[in-house]
DNA sequence: TATGAATGAGGGTTCATTCAT
DNA sequence: TATGAATGAACCCTCATTCAT
């Protein structure tokens, strides 16, 4: 008995990725993704239920992915201060070596698509941070502002400046990047 | 001759946005739109040279929309802080009240098909911002800083917050929202 | 009140046969034709009833002309070879001076649309050639055979020469022409 | 794998040959040809790249095909008058009992469509009657004639003769088919 | 496991034609 | 007479998916 070929699945995963972040979900097709795979059409069926299914699993994937590589380098024993900047820097840096795989989780959180799958699941990742958070309210360490705040003025910052240095339409040094970073913890320290 | 009828053409426009909102680019088609809009396939071709063509025009009439609902009670000759402050308000306010306008445009900024346009187009609207920015930095008032980091700290959360609150994922206040544009002003101000 | 544009209606012909010629039968439009005429689709169906008809009376009425063009400068009351060979003669020289016309004959004829008008009124044009043709049988200057293969061994020749000067895959001099109208004299003469 | 059905891809050629000789190239669609084959209109682009290429390499077999047909019961190495004789027999023969496959080429051979495919590719099965051409030529059995008239006044002839008989608009007997063979003969032969 | 063949459904688009001006 | 707007029907083609091997 043969076993499930990973490399095939990883190309189809890879190609899906790719071919997602140049024509956009409207013009990929599963033909077009076993083609730039190298595999069958048929064969993707075998790896995933269906497109929405590939789709929804090649999105958690990533997020479960992210999600360790922003703790790369932190230490929750340490100084809140550290550790939020430490996971902006971690955020930033996979961005840029991972373009396409970021690419791909921003333009499927602002499709409907995401609607459909539970958003939870690909949070979970998370949940070392939201710890943090809660922490750093307890002992003001941080304002005292919701979630969803903290993250508007930290996280989505960083994204921000990510995409507009990827796609080339700002040139973003790293003292820039170095200022930003500050200014996030600034925003949302109690300081 | 027949004269062209602009409620069949806005009729198209309506049912786009709402449509793409609710399926995503990947799932409408012009024959969907056209059942929604309650004209014929054929008609959209009279409007607009091909699919492509109709999310650009749609994309670049919202933007403009946009920008001139950002203007909303703003005064250039009084004080900067003033002035952003209400730019502010005004995003959040209009992305409340056209929500799906609003996601129209966050989806298809996240997506590759916004790279086939000329997002200079889109941008020149918001061109007023941008000149009360430079004028910020050359007489101190705002942090020493691209304009990119800038709309990072003031735009970004604004909208981050604003598409939270219409998903539900997150209850934001009036108080949580005054206190975010205070956040935005103290980010990038030099005070 | 105003008449029939008659120059309007001669673009749309005109347009109709150089485009037919261009693309085939099977990809010329009623708009790509009015587009090419330089008038509404709308005003095609003032000069004919719809695209079949005008196809085919653009047939007939080019084959009325052609019958004319074929008895410039003949003399029924002459010799019979003369006669014949200055009909082909005219043939060949109408079939070079007016390429389009001709290949849309051609293309006409060789598809199964003519097959739903009266060939006979096509033909009509054409009977001062069948009644020289039977005055030859009788007084033996034609050898006896029938009509058809009379033109199948002058007029087809003719045409097939034609062909291949205007689309270039033959360089047929004006000796080779002399020769061929001799040559088909021969083969129909009694002598 | 389910492997490749070549009754199937038969029937579509079988099926497009008929109805555009039935309806024209202008009334064919790929479903009409898929409906009357028995498959799905999908289908048909597993066996063609597209509907173009399919007319294309349909027409290009049947000229194989017919060139094959043309040597039935030909000798190259006896009298170049039986060989040429052979030939045209040969032809009205295929003609008659082949009408569709041969009114298709007529068809096709006379609208614009041929123009875009490599004409060398349809002649090439052609290639042994133009040697025994070059050989006549250089014996002086044929007149000195350019290869295109000495087709227009032997094979054309038989075309036009074998189309009108398939058409029913001229009774062509089997006397004056022998007749015709003979005529095209002493029209090429230097006799 | 892996595949190319096969397909019904639907894609975007253009068609021939009619309508209102 | 002449026209651009409007449309249902049909176009070619590709889709996501299943089947047979």
């Amino acid at each position: 008995m043969r076993h499930r070929d990973e490399n095939k699945k990883n190309a189809v995963i890879d190609a899906a990725i790719r071919l997602i972040n140049t024509l956009g979900f409207s013009d990929v097709s599963i033909s077009k993704i076993a083609r730039e795979a190298g595999v069958s059409p048929a064969s993707i069926y075998i790896y995933f239920e269906n497109k929405e299914d590939m789709i929804n699993k090649i999105y958690i994937s990533l997020k479960a992915e992210m999600g360790k590589a922003l703790m790369t380098a932190t230490d929750s024993e340490g100084s809140i201060e550290i550790f939020f900047k430490q996971i902006l820097k971690n955020l930033y840096k996979y961005a840029l070596a991972n373009p396409d795989r970021f690419a791909f989780c921003e333009q499927f959180a602002n499709s409907p698509l995401i609607e459909k799958i539970t958003m939870e699941e690909a949070l979970s990742a998370f949940s070392p941070i939201q710890k943090m958070f809660e922490l750093g309210l307890k002992n003001g360490t941080i304002k005292n502002i919701p979630f969803e705040v903290m993250t508007a003025f930290s996280y989505q910052p960083m994204i921000s400046l990510a995409k507009r240095r990827i796609s080339g339409h700002a040139d973003i040094t790293e003292d820039t990047f170095e200022q930003a970073i500050d200014m996030a913890w600034d925003a949302i320290s109690a300081g």
